[in-house]
DNA sequence: AACTTGCACATTGCATACAAAAAGTGAGCA
DNA sequence: TGCTCACTTTTTGTATGCAATGTGCAAGTT
């Protein structure tokens, strides 16, 4: 059995549906398209060189991702989100972004506090020049620090049940100076309670943090929903 | 607009991916397919009586869902769990079910309680009269109520990384007298507990609950596997 | 004018055909 | 026996064509 090498021919044609998958989901998250916008399966297909049948399949793919939404015989259309689901995801994510601090800083405390430095480092670089179309991205990023801590690959799961609709929708928010300041203010709390083993209080800021971002997401999105 | 009366027409033809999608996955929580079996896409799709093009995005879909795990030109096959796994999947489990308790029972508690209680009725009705293989789908509807009364979709989702693998994996169980009797009267005092918003106690018998079956799933998945 | 009806066109759904990769087979050889 | 290598068979991956469904528009009716 040639299993010993295998790893030498990884380099090995990917199957299109793959890469095309992967290709929509980051232009989808990258807000090259609007929200609810429906995609064109013979259009799309043609754009990335590829026939109608795998892209179906990448259809079928992130839609069960929920990044699109279907309906029989009229095709796919970019994801949209609602006031009652912006409340539902909110919530979930405060307690599942609870669940993956406690678990990383009961596991592995110091890993996890050199990464949050390290990008929150990176963030108030970027803040402090004045960069803030960069900001949503390393805030993405810091809270990601606390799923790949929590050593738990169904953490990461359910992380990714909203993480896809976040990292879309942070193209539509506009960050003003005093927001950025109040976000990074919260990253440096937390990091702060963490280090003094305040895990209750590091949960508590946490909340509130991702709580603050709540209304100017649901904000964001009537805006771009002119429809009805 | 012609909403009203919308019903009438709804015998509408629904495309063959959605049907044999629910019934490929009702196969596989059926037990039909032997863990880690491989599909063959020809013979498969012939069974169903379609073809392989809406046979592979019902691959797709499955396989985003986690039931199959398929490999590029080597076809996809019923999912596995190996130990890491089960730990996960029983934290996992635990946090968000404890999190669907605390919800329901805030939100809902009489409607909560009644249905537990429904439950658990005809639960103990086919436990005395001796069919222990309908326990573990009684058993799985006890837990689904706290959803269903959580009210957040996705506390559903999140629950769905878990279910469909619960629920084809308890084939594999075999429940002894004794182990009913316990996991019956865990049910019991979950119900009481939250009957007398003793909620903390409620969730952490809940946690003991989840606990148990989890060496017992592990004990059943070696023997299901001789591979390796 | 508002509202239906019929029809052409656009788009999705599915089956078939062909291409590409893997798995199986067996002869040849040490 | 155990191995390699060429060849055949099987299986997966992708493209294309046709059928089924939805959409838009214009003519006809009230």
């Amino acid at each position: 059995m040639e299993v010993s090498r295998r790893w030498v021919l990884d380099i090995k044609r990917q199957p299109t549906v793959h890469l095309v998958a992967d290709r929509l989901r980051e232009a989808i998250i990258e807000g090259h398209f609007a929200i609810g916008e429906p995609l064109n399966e013979a259009r799309l297909a043609q754009e990335f060189n590829v026939s109608r049948t795998p892209l179906r399949e990448v259809f079928r793919i992130l839609e069960t991702e929920r990044l699109l939404s279907s309906e029989p015989y009229r095709g796919v259309r970019v994801f949209t989100m609602d006031d009652d689901e912006t409340e539902e995801i909110t919530a979930f994510r405060i307690h599942i972004e609870t669940i993956a601090l406690r678990e990383a800083a009961r596991l592995a405390k110091e890993p996890l506090l050199a990464d949050l430095r390290e990008v929150t480092a990176r963030i108030e670089k970027v803040v402090s020049a004045g960069q803030r179309d960069l900001f949503a991205a390393l805030d993405t990023e810091f809270h990601d620090v606390f799923v790949t801590h929590a050593g738990n690959r169904y953490v990461g799961r359910a992380f990714d049940l909203f993480r896809w609709r976040f990292a879309a929708l942070r193209h539509l928010l506009k960050h003003d100076e005093q927001v950025l300041e109040r976000s990074c203010n919260g990253h440096r709390q937390i990091i702060e309670m963490i280090a003094q083993d305040r895990i209750d209080d590091a949960c508590e800021i946490l909340g509130e943090h991702i709580q603050n971002g709540k209304n100017r997401f649901m904000q964001s999105l009537k805006e771009a929903l002119p429809q009805k």
